[in-house]
DNA sequence: CCTGTTGGTAATCGTTTGATAAGCAGTTAT
DNA sequence: ATAACTGCTTATCAAACGATTACCAACAGG
């Protein structure tokens, strides 16, 4: 990005003063780094997708160093799949416990109100939707549609025609949110009852 | 790909026979060529999105050289907004037409599936809604999303909630078509019944 | 102390990318 | 005929990409 210093991390900033010993940060213990850069490539994936970007702006991201990323994953695409799995993982464990006890479609704004704290998450899933032609995105991606679908109809005891359009009105949220159109109301102002459909109150 | 003689049109084969005026096609006109052009990118663009779609796989889905892509079009983020609104424009048409009398969500169906032929115009929009990061297909993808609330409201009389509804499971279809769960039904055939809902008896 | 292990980086590589430059072939107008 | 225009190519480029290699720094255990 902008800032070059991103990339230089506290090993390098302690070597370039030619002082091995100040300032200088431990290394962060593998599991809890990787959780970082899982969280780091979430927000990057969640805006330009799976093709659109690169494994150097996950590391500027992460303020780590871009082969350190192909390091701990392997392959960029190996990263992509454990973002949005982990992604479709959070937001199935949001979708089933509001929908634990009964279907109610006056809880979908509840269930999605609380999900949209973690907006990125909803568009890591769409561009999972997206990328769907790489085939193990593809996998994973009908995957987490399937283990939605099971949570209605099994946690929510939903009927088809309610999963049907409990699925709908979620992605259509997904791609509303995509859109940025909340942000740019101004050029089109007049499909804002929509968008107050699509969020009540909020 | 892997049909080298895609990139060989029929001015080089002439030469490369010696032979100045034999199997010669004559060129064809600018407008003629540029209509082909943006039908190759839609298949192109439909599969792998924007970031996903490099200007030489439009260029051999086309038959011609890629530099010539970018003759025509100027920019490869030029040649997806045509497309794109395109494609647009081709949906919105059908919609305005099927929609035309009055609003009703069991024509929804007949308009969708009439729309099914062009499946690649619906994946294209969707790749519009991923990449809508990119300012300019935001901002189109916004004025698409816009034009088609305009059109259920004012030539269908739909209600924001209905216009909702209608946008709703048209995006589902959308993604149920990316995802292409229905090439890969073996590898969860309990969602049949849900499938069964979202695209009635097809 | 010094030795192995873990957590990182810099340097580099081969490929792919979008885009530019220059030129050739065929058609049309003079 | 020839000059000018349109259609389209090959050749080339600089930048960006994912990935490999080799190395450096801190810590832990003997």
């Amino acid at each position: 990005m902008t800032d070059f210093l991103r990339g230089r991390n506290t090993h390098e900033i302690a070597r370039s003063r030619g002082v091995a010993s100040v300032a200088m940060t431990s290394p962060i213990p593998r599991e809890a780094r990787r959780e970082q850069l899982v969280q780091a490539a979430t927000t990057a994936f969640a805006q330009k997708g799976y093709y659109g970007t690169s494994t150097a702006q996950v590391a500027a991201e992460a303020g780590v160093s871009q082969p350190y990323i192909i390091q701990v994953f392997g392959t960029k695409e190996a990263l992509f799949l454990e973002v949005h799995k982990r992604a479709g993982s959070l937001v199935s464990e949001q979708m089933r416990t509001v929908a634990a006890s009964a279907f109610d479609m006056t809880r979908f704004t509840e269930a999605y109100r609380s999900a949209l704290i973690d907006r990125t998450l909803l568009l890591v899933i769409l561009q999972g939707f997206a990328a769907s032609s790489v085939p193990a995105i593809g996998h994973s991606a009908r995957k987490l549609f399937s283990e939605m679908y099971e949570i209605l109809r099994d946690d929510a005891g939903a009927t088809p025609d309610q999963a049907r359009d409990f699925l709908a009105r979620g992605i259509l949220i997904n791609t509303v949110l995509a859109i940025g159109i909340q942000e740019h109301i101004d050029d089109n102002p007049w499909v804002k009852p929509l968008l107050d459909v699509i969020f009540p109150e909020s």
